[in-house]
DNA sequence: GAATATAAGTTGTCATTGACAACATTTATA
DNA sequence: TATAAATGTTGTCAATGACAACTTATATTC
């Protein structure tokens, strides 16, 4: 009862350490049965505790999805910065190697891809949240500009570059984690789309491709 | 109190076409305040009828946004369909007017956008919706092929293709939707990152945009 | 045209939920 | 030890979606 060492619900305090308990739980119901069938009452139920509990960590459902999507980013960026790492120096493999592992993270961590595609966290942001997403926003824009350097589109502006490759990576999640148009594929033709979709963002085998081809030729 | 040809509320019957009624103010709603603000019961008082009222035209709050999203997709593709007959004969033209429409249909038809887009709705999809989707799925993917055929990134498979383009427009329309990276562009700007995002998906005054355009130089 | 079936709408009720207030208990601190 | 702060509980409220029972208007049938 008293023991810190104790591991699992009985933690530290009066029932354990329940903020990251309940954002635990969450993200495991929000990965089984989508973000709509979260409930802060059923939260506490499975957890032991009584229904105002939450309140103590949470001021309502939105700070929970918030913590939920600050936690995401956090751990996104991780992902991509680590996939980058792992590609090497080459500034055209390495984005590519972060193209993937965006859609890649969708994949493996549905709760997170989830609560932060979800219209409403976004619509509730608060400082916090913008701040991560634009942490995010600006390892993407980094890896851009030195792909860009380094021979990618190097006709189009930045800006054009970034939102290009980031909506399709974002959408090629989207559709591959929509029940209705994300027929299941298997792991083999996951592994070949996502390598297929990055190809026609950014490919390092040929980093000339530019839509202006004959100009690049000229000069 | 009699007359079918009142406009408005007393149309012809107890309390007029109260199913259409019912959906225009729904995605009225849904365009002001999003989809999550969407209450049945909120509906009923606006529209100045019973609580229950609904039930007789929509079993639950899912079929209701069900029939929203089949009219969406209806009006998706009439609205996809006329950018392209615009576009004239080139099949090029007509596909890069397709994304520009697919795009812009987001941003003009937002409650249908969300609606769609809504990972609810398709989780709850039936029989109908999937069958739309399809429609959809189909009038782009025709036209994919027809660009295809006219030299568009020939070396790819239709599939990569097609879910190439859709995942690109798909990712710019949420950006340009998401409260949180959709920073208020003027409507020069946003026609002028459509026409980009476009472009650099195809680009009709260089159909030999490739990823293998060394290959296409010696054939 | 009256009788009847059906569609459309209403009132009443219920369980669930998120939010809040008042209270209790445990831990930290002075 | 006294006290403040953090954490959790019980009780309550309004809003909501869903459902059942009842009512009324339109359509259909004899």
């Amino acid at each position: 009862m008293l023991s810190p060492s104790t591991s699992g619900s009985a933690l530290t305090y009066h029932h354990g350490n329940l903020r990251k308990e309940l954002l635990d739980r969450a993200a495991h119901v929000i990965a089984e049965q989508g973000i709509e069938a979260l409930s802060l009452r059923a939260l506490s139920r499975d957890l032991g505790v009584s229904h105002a509990a939450p309140s103590r960590h949470f001021a309502d459902k939105a700070e929970l999805l918030r913590a939920l999507a600050i936690e995401g980013n956090e751990r996104f960026i991780d992902y991509v910065l680590a996939a980058a790492e792992a590609a090497g120096e080459n500034p055209l493999e390495r984005y590519a190697a972060m193209g993937k592992a965006y859609i890649r993270f969708s994949i493996d961590f549905p709760a997170y891809y989830r609560t932060l595609a979800h219209p409403d966290v976004s619509a509730h942001a608060d400082a916090e949240l913008r701040a991560t997403g634009e942490q995010r926003q600006h390892v993407i824009e980094a890896a851009a500009r030195l792909a860009q350097a380094a021979g990618w589109l190097p006709d189009e502006s930045v800006e054009d570059v970034v939102m290009f490759s980031i909506a399709t990576v974002r959408g090629v999640a989207a559709m591959l984690t929509d029940p209705l148009h994300g027929r299941a594929l298997a792991q083999h033709d996951t592994d070949m789309l996502i390598e297929n979709m990055v190809r026609l963002i950014i490919d390092p085998a040929h980093p000339q491709k530019s839509l202006n081809p004959h100009m690049k030729g000229l000069s």
